[in-house]
DNA sequence: AAGATTGTTGCTTA
DNA sequence: TTAAGCAACAATCT
């Protein structure tokens, strides 16, 4: 599942190969996954060309060069990712893992490639997604304002203070589990490194937010900058379907102590077996032993 | 062959 | 007004 760290790695990747370069057209194999008209999406991109790429927990934010349209103003590219999707980048000539390939007008290689972005010089950026839980959007500048309205504080950022994590805690009681996959209270992180936090700093998952002790705050703080910065490190958790923008799995899965791990020993007591249950939802992961 | 997989939204309820 | 909880979505794998 793309969450921050991955979403991050693929931006860092695509920095480097897409920025600057005029788009030259854009396919569409599957309109059903851009919320825009096709021509407006078509149109605000053909010709224009991406100044910058930012992030928002797990959105992509591509900075287009030029206004484009009557209103004016500059036009945003919108990628989440959802469940499967991939933003992967290469040259005309080069093979791309997983056997992607975008030679010509209208052969997409596979049914779960969506949208091709073509530049300049034969670079082809693909945006495929098997669950099509993913979308891609174009918003003006009070469109993307409207957007990031829904998203709580970047957790890696510095200004995002213990104080901070606190005062987001105030009129909350639902379990730590939920708080942490809400995007409006934190951005980014996702059941993976939600599960891998809680870990980390000895919580249970199911404990309510506000029955946590000022020092389970504290360590809850402390591992979110330490998972998350690890994890972006080691380029993202290939799970299953995770690549970056090169094609290319993360290497964080073999440090993952819990997630996946359901029936098998814990690895920091190493006697109880981690168990598996369901909270907001989603498969929850945790030793009963180790976290408190 | 039914059930599990998860990010986000939108609806209902408190 | 704000928060919690949950179903729905989509396709594939076990």
């Amino acid at each position: 599942m793309p969450e921050l760290p991955e979403i991050e790695t693929i931006r860092k990747g695509l920095l480097g190969k897409v920025l600057k370069k005029p788009i030259l057209e854009v396919q569409i194999n599957n309109g059903s996954v851009i919320k825009n008209g096709e021509r407006v999406f078509t149109k605000s991109l053909e010709g224009n060309s991406f100044s910058d790429i930012l992030r928002r927990g797990k959105m992509l934010i591509f900075e287009t060069e030029k206004a484009i349209g009557k209103k004016g103003g500059k036009k945003f590219l919108l990628a989440r990712l959802g469940m499967t999707g991939r933003l992967v980048y290469f040259d005309k000539e080069d093979e791309l893992w997983g056997g992607y390939s975008f030679k010509d007008k209208n052969s997409f290689s596979n049914k779960h490639c969506h949208i091709a972005i073509c530049f300049e010089g034969g670079g082809v950026l693909l945006f495929c997604d098997t669950r099509r839980f993913g979308h891609m959007e174009i918003v003006d500048e009070m469109g993307l304002e409207n957007k990031l309205k829904n998203f709580g504080p970047e957790p890696l950022d510095k200004d995002f203070t213990l104080k901070v994590l606190r005062d987001i805690f105030d009129s909350k009681k639902n379990d730590i589990k939920a708080f942490l996959l809400n995007q409006k209270n934190i951005a980014g992180i996702g059941n993976i490194y939600a599960d891998e936090i809680l870990f980390d700093a000895s919580v249970l998952p199911m404990r309510r937010t506000d029955s946590l002790l000022p020092q389970e705050i504290m360590a809850i703080h402390k591992s979110i900058k330490k998972i998350l910065k690890k994890a972006v490190e080691h380029r993202g958790t290939t799970f299953s379907d995770y690549v970056d923008s090169s094609g290319e799995k993360g290497d964080f899965k073999k440090l993952l102590k819990v997630y996946g791990r359901s029936g098998e020993k814990c690895l920091c007591c190493k006697l109880e077996k981690i168990q598996k249950i369901k909270l907001a939802g989603r498969g929850t992961n945790f030793c009963g032993r180790c976290q408190k």
